[in-house]
DNA sequence: TTGACTTGCGCAATCGATTGCATTAATCGT
DNA sequence: ACGATTAATGCAATCGATTGCGCAAGTCAA
């Protein structure tokens, strides 16, 4: 490995002469000649800077961190594509960590993370109360939620607008003829599940109902098992219903499974309406009404966000969100003829 | 932030003493009683080591890159899963890198991977051909292929066992009847696809089988869309097969857009069976009957292998491969009576 | 010509931990 | 009881780059 030393040897200047010629910010302060000399021998020979030696006198890493609860899930690895995209651009790398509950906490994996000197960190991780916040906030190192917000915006964070997004699902309801709109809501102590319900709720509102309690049930986590779970709890209560509207695909599927369970068809006896647009719900049977979120996108969102808050372009906490989309398929229909 | 001089400032021992004592190994030469002490005042003034010091003079970072074409595809995520489990379990943090073609090659990231001090490196990237292999082997920097196979094996692998798999896939469908199966392969530059064809032809042979050529049609990529194109060709080619094995869950999907706009039905038409088991190929029309393969798992043992490796607790160089599993669903059935 | 700047670069300290070697104190064999 | 080990800890160099400060030469205005 060549080091600085070895190039200011090659050319005869002091190893500082090197690390600023090789710094295109300070390398105005050096003669021109020089600079050409010093990228040649550099060049020549080789030359990587040591990333770590770099770390270790400035206090900066150019890493920054991702923590989220899952990498494969469909929701994040978007999210986790699309930041490593801008952030490799800045010349930045970026490390995931997947808290594992049972073994270690989510705080102790900031503290891993902080003292690997990161330069920023994002939250991913959804539970809406967690200290990993307080840790950052008392260490100073800035951070950015994705995919979660904070009820006290003391932090930038960047959402799909599920307000929004519960619009567009409960207009196109609406259009279609549905009146009795039901809602499966996901766990009320992750970000998204409670935004969502909240979302649906405001949007029934300004459309002008009131969804009462009973038109609302909360499935235990975002998977297909507990959206069948829900569902069926919800479709007994609620047989009168003519749609639902998940707070997410995996729980729109969990429905159809309760659906063929208790022998009724979507879209004919009820429509189902997911959020997410997750990738092959195009080819389930039946191809899954949605609205669909750039997670990619949140994730270079997010990544901008954090580089401007590392390189102190702003310092303000700017609340991010991105717009859905609704993508009409095949689990929507008007209802039957009624009454 | 508290380092170390600070704990020994507090104990009253130099540093170099409580370096010795915090390290479990080299505890041992250090009085029992003093280790106490010195356990005890980190605790208390809440000493984190500074791991990017401790990489700068050691030469060891405790962090593997992982370099992988697409983080969000369904295959690698689950892998990037499993390593990053072993990994921190054992205090090594993984960096993910996804080159971008246009942006650097995927050398250059070997490159920065390497200047960032990894201790080892995992190669993802399926193309048959590129030389980030030989850039590993110059720098001496442990690396273990996944997903992924060399030719000459100089580095360790982890795949998939794609003759067994194949042979699941080929006796499954011979068992139901079928006599004339094609084969929907990969690209032949990338791993899988080459060694999913080979697998292929092998299993034919075993079963008495020789597939011509002509039973064999190369998709373009692995996508769907890849896939519904060389359906195409392969069905106008071969009107008279009854079954296809595609090299991909993606391409199996492919091919159910082409037999729909064929006016053909999966499975009364033609069986087909897909390779991964991907996350909902199971809720598609038809479900899909595939071969499972638990990229987890190869995410894990690549971990495994990675850190023997880096600790020297083994020279070889394994090449391990994980044992598929046929998974029957609903797109492959006995064919018609024919003729 | 001189004093005030500016420009270009060298000097040496520094970041925080690790580690080979030196040193002191305790233990042992005979 | 004394030299030889052994055990426990201190010392100081080191990893490779960054950076505040300083110095010398060059520039410019008066």
């Amino acid at each position: 490995m060549t080091t600085i030393k070895d190039v200011a040897r090659e050319v005869g200047v002091h190893p500082s002469t090197v690390s600023r010629a090789l710094d295109p910010a300070r390398r105005g302060r050096i003669g021109e000649p020089v600079v050409r000399r010093i990228l040649e021998a550099a060049e020549r020979l080789g030359y990587r800077p040591d990333t770590v030696a770099a770390s270790l006198r400035s206090g900066r890493s150019n890493m920054v961190g991702i923590i989220v609860p899952d990498i494969a899930n469909p929701v994040f690895s978007p999210i986790i594509g699309g930041l490593e995209d801008v952030l490799s651009a800045r010349g930045y790398a970026l490390i995931v960590a997947d808290p594992q509950p049972q073994r270690t906490g989510a705080d102790d994996i900031v503290q891993r993370l902080v003292a690997r000197r990161v330069d920023g960190l994002v939250l991913a991780n959804v539970a809406l109360k967690d200290n990993s916040i307080e840790r950052c906030l008392s260490w100073k190192v800035p951070v950015v939620l994705v995919n979660r917000a904070e009820a006290e915006a003391r932090v930038p964070s960047v959402v799909s607008d599920d307000v929004a997004g519960m619009r567009l699902a409960v207009a196109h309801l609406l259009e279609l003829g549905h009146r009795h709109i039901l809602h499966l809501a996901g766990p009320q102590m992750l970000s998204t599940g409670s935004l969502r319900r909240r979302g649906f709720v405001e949007a029934m509102h300004e459309a002008g109902f009131t969804p009462a309690d009973n038109d609302i049930e909360e499935a235990e986590a975002f998977t297909r098992e507990a959206g069948r779970a829900a569902a069926l709890r919800l479709l007994a209560r609620q047989p009168e219903a003519t749609a639902i509207v998940a707070a997410n695909d995996l729980l729109a599927l969990g429905i159809y499974e309760a659906l063929r369970e208790t022998g009724r068809r979507c879209p004919e006896d009820l429509s189902v309406i997911g959020h997410n647009d997750m990738p092959l719900v195009d080819l389930v049977d039946p191809p899954l009404s949605t609205i669909r979120i750039s997670h990619r996108e949140m994730g270079e969102q997010t990544g901008q966000l954090l580089l401007d808050l590392i390189e102190g372009v702003r310092g303000d906490a700017p609340y991010v969100v991105t717009a859905p989309l609704l993508v009409v398929r095949r689990s929507t229909q008007p209802p039957r003829i009624s009454r």
